[in-house]
DNA sequence: GTGGTCTAGACCACC
DNA sequence: GTGGTCTAGACCACG
């Protein structure tokens, strides 16, 4: 099953897009693999705190982009092979990073700099793996 | 004057947020300057193509803020301290990057593939300053 | 015993409710009268390729309304008397047609377009009785 | 302006089809033609006392039809050619008679009687147009 | 004022 | 218990 322990919804961003985020990264990282099962709408809708349909919706799109497979009166489960890892891999460094060095750059951050400070922040994070 | 010119909206978030931001980022950056000058609400949303009143709902939040003093009939200028450049870097860190290196760490990079990976980012981006 | 023969269900309307309209209809007809036996929950379901509980839930209501009578480990049977023929009949033509006249009206037909579509269409579909 | 004086949402079909439903039969009987603008979302959730979503629902739904066209911050309008309207008329006359047909056929009505309740039907409502 | 989107809660059919 | 759908209300960008 699916972990949702580190997770905290931030302000600003749709909490469906956070949960599909969430998931994607998952796959990426290798934690989440096709067979897995995903936790139920409502155990995961009172666990984040969030309605129900938050977390349909999240759903909904994941199994239009392939990625799960839900039917009716039973579980939704992981349905992906390398291929779709990969996509998903090269999808999520673009839109984590690019918004990213873009912002430092126009903050005035050289990139010995940026390098240096993200290294700090890495120490300091909770971290689930080295 | 405060340059708009590498600004261009993304969809998702708010224009009114993201004109903020890049405000303070050019605060950050020492790009804008304590007594520099905004460009009228007029000016501004003809240049930037969206509505006047979203301008006006940036410059009435940034004046909460105490970093933008506007007078009727006048001008709106920058206000800022040492300490408030110094209070707005930390956030904007924060808010860039946290989540971030987070995002990072769920995939499952090591500190050294992340820090690569920034390198080559960087160099790609078109760049106002390096 | 009452022929589920030519009732298949249909996408939108909740298949309970389906059920509990071909059971008046049939009432209606005189294809079902008062003494005859319902199938049971069991048989009925596999019948129709629905959940007991559906078929439960149609009987429950059916019962509510006294046009059968349900006894703990015994079949359910039909209960009605002329009046109860007479109200359904009225229930049924009023619910049916009442919205297909206005629906035809406020689509501009007349009276003799109405009723020469009506009679055409009475040919085509394929009718269990004439 | 379209008109939904004689609107009124029925229980047992979603609120936003009947909205659809009441446009396509204006479309059909000629009553609404292309350029006619739409209730805005406001407008016509207050008038019927339903949500503004519902009718954004519908509106929505419309759109993807090619009936109407929106665009953000300006009124909707009926968006349609000949053909489509003959489009309509051929898939409203298909849904709104087809299941009364059978409905009538398997209360065991004969062909007569149906047209004779319906022509009576006919003069008792309210009519717009004869 | 307009339409677009997100979150919320209830109800349904199904297993 | 599961997922699917409908209605609801608030917030946003835009003209």
């Amino acid at each position: 099953m699916i972990s949702f322990e580190h997770f905290q919804p931030q302000d600003g961003t749709p909490i469906y897009q956070q949960i599909i985020l969430h998931i994607k990264r998952g796959i990426v990282s290798g934690s989440v693999m096709a067979g897995d099962a995903l936790p139920s709408r409502r155990v995961l809708s009172t666990l984040l705190g969030v309605n129900p349909n938050t977390i349909q919706k999240a759903y909904h799109l994941l199994e239009e982009e392939h990625l799960i497979a839900s039917h009716a009166g039973a579980k939704s489960y992981i349905v992906i092979d390398n291929e779709t890892v990969a996509r998903i891999r090269r999808q999520l460094m673009e839109t984590e990073l690019r918004g990213t060095v873009r912002a430092l750059k126009q903050m005035g951050l050289s990139k010995e700099e940026a390098t240096t400070i993200i290294s700090s922040l890495w120490e300091e994070a909770p971290s689930s793996q080295t």
